[in-house]
DNA sequence: TGTGATGGATAGTATCAGTATCCATAAGCG
DNA sequence: CGCTTATGGATACTGATACTATCCATCACA
């Protein structure tokens, strides 16, 4: 395949390609001449991935780049990768709670840690953003939500099993990694999708007459 | 209150205030003389949720504009008034898929919903955002989780469910408003956090030897 | 009376995600 | 063989977004 090819068989401009391999997003073709190149299949799957996680899940193209490269780092144990793919995921965001709002927080955030029995690092960058949520609905007024932490952690913990149950049967390693980075990053578009319908539906059986 | 007191109370710096004066996300403060106006708990209140959609949930500047109009259209019916929130939560994506498997996607969408007996506009955009998404998955060849599309429809419900019942002991429709759209949105940077540590969680103890 | 803050307007900046342009070369066609 | 079109690679430009910075004529207050 030449990058016109490439281009038509993916839906995705000449420019872009150029733009992704610039990046290191994808890796070069194997160049015949010095200026002919041929792409795989291979190309044309990392691709539709880059669009995938870029237009539908809205990840920056700075850290699918970072993504990308912990699925290509194999030599890697599995769960390495997989923490590797979660921190570029969740950017280090700017502490907007104050001070003992966040500890107040953190307090609470642990506590449901450890009545769940999860083993989380310290520095793992969901923590962070899980504490600054809870302290900015505590600043909001909305307490009443915090109080459903162990509602929400019992769903999640429900359906991150089964995904990590069917991922599981996948063959290879490299399939497994390229699943569970696909499930976690379009998982999350797939439930704030399914999330939207469901309160919009029972919103409007629940508030017909306001 | 003075400008300077609000930034100092809110921790949002003056020029960043004054830009969302300019942009209409914060209404003007009452003027006593041309040049002198005055900040009250109302400015720094609906600053800080500013903050919290903006740092916390990622949440565009426009985007936080159409939310917040939405919650001071009270003369709208509540249902409305979430229907449009959520219309600015969803922008408008580019159809990534190709024909025939956004066909099938929307075959089984549907399905969903019926079964379910959701009540969805044709037109709500989480809807798109969800063939989309069901079709991309499929493309990647991740089709054993859309296989679990049920199962994320069952999770969610129920702490949809939850949500609508804890914010529904709000005592004003204003705070009602309020308490949806901020749920609907933090408790999505919740869920998510959530998600990354349960994966984390999970994932360290099934694949140790990996 | 003068020092610092304020409201309002306008201009400038950094980052991001592409697009556009150029060029020397190469491929395919007649 | 010549001509058109495509390509790889480099560099420059663009439009959107979310602020920052600067200016200036007031204004409050010590």
């Amino acid at each position: 395949m030449r990058i016109g090819e490439l281009s038509r068989a993916t839906e995705v401009p000449v420019p872009t390609i150029k733009y992704y391999l610039r990046e290191g997003l994808l890796p070069a073709g194997e160049l015949s001449s010095p200026n002919q190149a041929s792409y795989g299949e291979r190309h044309a799957r990392r691709l539709r991935l880059i669009r995938a996680l870029v237009e539908l899940a809205q990840v920056p193209v700075a850290q699918v780049k970072e993504i990308l490269e912990s699925l290509d780092s194999d030599d890697l144990p599995l769960h390495e990768q997989i923490g590797r793919a979660h921190r570029a995921l969740t950017p280090t965001r700017k502490q907007t709670a104050s001070e003992e709002a966040r500890a107040a927080a953190t307090t609470q955030v642990t506590e449901l840690i450890t009545r769940r029995g999860w083993s989380v690092e310290p520095e793992a960058p969901a923590l962070a953003t899980l504490i600054e949520t809870v302290a900015a609905l505590r600043t909001l007024g909305q307490d009443d939500l915090v109080g459903f932490l162990d509602a929400y952690a019992d769903a999640v913990e429900r359906f991150t099993e089964l995904e990590i149950d069917a991922v599981t049967t996948n063959p290879t390693r490299d399939q497994l990694a390229e699943s569970v980075v696909i499930g976690t990053i379009l998982g999350e578009t797939l439930i704030s999708s399914l999330r939207l319908l469901a309160q919009e539906s029972i919103s409007a059986h629940r508030w017909k007459d306001h």
